[in-house]
DNA sequence: TTCATATTTAACCATTTGGTAAAAAATAGG
DNA sequence: CCTATTTTTTACCAAATGGTTAAATATGAA
């Protein structure tokens, strides 16, 4: 088997288990089970378990990193950027909502060492962490929106979206199930989005005026 | 060693540990350790590992969920009442950040072992889950917004309160850490998180007229 | 005290874990 | 072909894990 192709099979395979069980909770015996390879293959490729980890979390960090810069690139009129960055978080998060949880849980150990591969992550793309906040004050300057604190902005659009995917399961059970039905949720929700942050945002601003 | 207080100190041990690393992360003796006690007292008091996480999470939710009621049901002003909400939601997450963390990463499993428990907690209590629903509904329509969908705003309300709380070590990469710093953002976001949801409504509400 | 019951401990066990050693295949260069 | 290097497998190990056993200690009622 070609080298890359199998590098590649393994970084899938733990991916996936990882995603799922945590650094702690994933065995390298199912990673490599999944990668239809042998445990000791595992280690010859990516000698320990920890090496792997940090191999796989790059990999998906650099993924949804690209692709959410690239929506926050464009430079359309504001009102389709503004859609386009929720409809693009929306259904990043959807298609994977592990990766969101993993994420959040890797935060509880209180080792740094994921916002600190995030940080890298960053860098080895060029991308400056500030350059999300400038792009943002930039689009709101722009469309006359100065006195918008571009921090609160961000916050508001990342929870707005991300959270009510990824706790989905729970809120199943104080909604019923019919409300996360088909693609119905996600349409009324990047339309409910929109509407509470550019009306909240129009409300703020003619208020502080 | 008082019974009751031997078994409470292992739940108080053993929800530090479950919180921080999971249910399978989580080591028995880790937990005898903190609780200052042997491991065979350890499966003595609640046999399998499984039966002591579960008796942890129900002791957690039931903290939480009571939490979260009470607020809920408190009959002032419509102002005051949701400003109260965003306030103790933003404090209780802010005060155990690794519960919700917790919660939304067990959900990854796809077992439907924690929604079920979460259910079973509100059922417990005497709360129908649809009770939530209801209350929210009620207030908007005394405040004349019938033509808010409840859903959204519980959503909303959830997303804006939690998602900045759990997600902060990682976004403290992309905002700098002086954001976070000391009472300076819980204070900013809790104003922020009620100017958003009520001009939201308010403006929604003129719209639909 | 005495006896029964509940609590606690030390020693142990079977299984699983990440990881290794060394031999066996495959691959490539001459 | 031969030889050297890389890739893959088989068999294994030491440590850690959840859990058990049986003995020891404490507790309480008669």
């Amino acid at each position: 088997m070609a080298i890359e192709g199998i590098k590649e099979r393994i970084i899938q395979a733990a991916a996936a288990e990882f995603l799922q069980k945590g650094s702690g909770g994933a065995r390298m015996q199912v990673i490599a089970d999944k990668a239809g390879i042998n445990k000791a293959l595992l280690h010859y490729h990516f000698q320990t378990k920890q090496r792997l980890y940090e191999t796989v979390l790059r990999q998906q960090f650099s993924k949804l990193i690209d692709s959410l810069f690239e929506q926050l690139e464009k430079e359309t009129d504001f009102d389709t950027w503004l859609q386009s960055l929720i409809r693009k978080y929306l259904r990043e998060i959807m298609t994977a909502p592990g990766l969101s949880r993993f994420v959040l849980w890797e935060l509880n150990s209180g080792a740094k060492v994921l916002p600190q591969l995030f940080k890298k992550c960053l860098a080895d793309k060029g991308h400056d962490p500030s350059f999300i906040l400038t792009t943002i004050n930039r689009r709101l300057q722009e469309e006359g929106l100065g006195n918008i604190d571009p921090v609160h902005f961000l916050l508001n659009l990342l929870a707005l979206c991300i959270y009510p995917v990824i706790a989905k399961p729970i809120l199943e059970q104080i909604l019923g199930s019919g409300y996360f039905k088909a693609g119905d949720f996600i349409a009324s929700r990047e339309e409910e989005i929109f509407k509470l942050l550019k009306q909240g945002i129009y409300r703020q601003n003619e208020e502080d005026k």
